[in-house]
DNA sequence: CTGTTTTGCTACACGCCTGTAGCAACACCT
DNA sequence: AGGTGTTGCTACAGGCGTGTAGCAAAACAG
């Protein structure tokens, strides 16, 4: 088999591991027999264990980053017919639905598996404070545009993103029961809410 | 030492150790040198490594427990010149507060270190649950009483529930920066505005 | 002061996982 | 067909952590 193929059945093996029975599981035996082989040939790919797991970290944070690109507009397409409350529910919808369409990859971040390396929490806790950085300034512009409550816009940020993270959590965690349409109808209602003059 | 005493030493430690440097390196051998002792000390108290970490667990449960009692009200003390969004506030003030008395038996449930047993998390989660049925009837009398949005009762008390313990975690991530009133100020003045003819 | 109990230690055996060395088998190119 | 490189395997050595057995020493009761 092919270097490439194999390391990426490599890392496919070692992710449904690590969501089915947590990261202590993945250890090259495991992986190695999960794709049908023995440890040198993982050992063949990465050089260790760890350099296993930074390459599954990696995977996942190009493609949870690839996927968020849609979430954020740019702010200079923004024109003065743009409503900002239905601006910043598109960008909810499209990042649930993002999470929706790739479980498997948002898992990891979302809803770590046990034992997950400390690295993982650090990469994912950096690349939140670029995307709450992003939702503030979207947010700064929206506030301005249509007014709102005397809210900390920090917080009110924060709250926003903590907000649809956990939105994100329930889809993980019951995709039976929840879906995205709920938590964007839920988005819409409060921002109607806390327009000024309710 | 007493074995009662010496019980609460090792657990001390087993918490030291895992908030420093994860739950990985609570080992029967780095708590027993945390405490000036040998392995087979901490197994005459605890038959196992796995007993001491569900004794860790133990008392994080019980004293988060009874941290939160005074938290939520008992719905039949209310009357009727009780301010609903007052007492929204004061429950958000009390678990605040109760968590930034007590980081270190907080900071597990809420910023679980590096390689956390599943164990926790599930006791977390079920914990949750039984929180999440409080508030939401918290809310439904205060919903009932002074009328709001039109949102979803259980998706509301879900995200005042995500809210609170989003704050809760920057409070224990960063004390310097973060105070209990920043965020009660915010709960006050998101609630005002979502007052009817707010 | 002496026997007994408590308390703790040293030392061992085991299991699990990592990482590597050396060998077999297969495929491919000439 | 025969050399050559690739691909994978078996087998080993070592490290780290668990749990236990057996011994020393200190505390304590009679």
């Amino acid at each position: 088999m092919p270097a490439a193929q194999r390391r990426e059945q490599l890392l496919d093996a070692a992710l449904d591991i690590a969501l089915e029975r947590g990261f202590h599981a993945v250890t090259v035996d495991a992986v190695a027999r999960a794709c049908g082989v023995t440890r040198p040939v993982v050992y063949g790919v990465f050089t260790d264990r760890t350099a296993l797991l930074t390459a599954l970290a990696d995977r996942a944070e190009a493609r949870t980053q690839e996927q968020l690109a849609p979430v954020f507009p740019d702010l200079r397409d923004l024109t003065d017919d743009t409503d900002p409350d239905e601006l910043l529910v598109a960008g909810v919808t499209a990042y649930l639905s993002a999470v929706a369409a790739d479980p498997r990859t948002w898992r990891v971040v979302l809803l770590p598996p046990e034992g997950a390396p400390a690295e993982l929490a650090a990469r994912a806790d950096e690349h939140r404070r670029v995307l709450l950085r992003r939702l503030r300034a979207l947010l700064d512009w929206g506030l301005t545009r249509r007014g709102g409550p005397p809210l900390d816009p920090d917080l009110f940020a924060r709250a926003v993103f903590t907000l649809a993270e956990g939105a994100a959590r329930l889809l993980l965690a019951d995709p039976d029961r929840w879906q995205v349409e709920a938590f964007t109808g839920f988005a819409r209602t409060a921002l109607a809410a806390l327009r000024p003059q309710g």
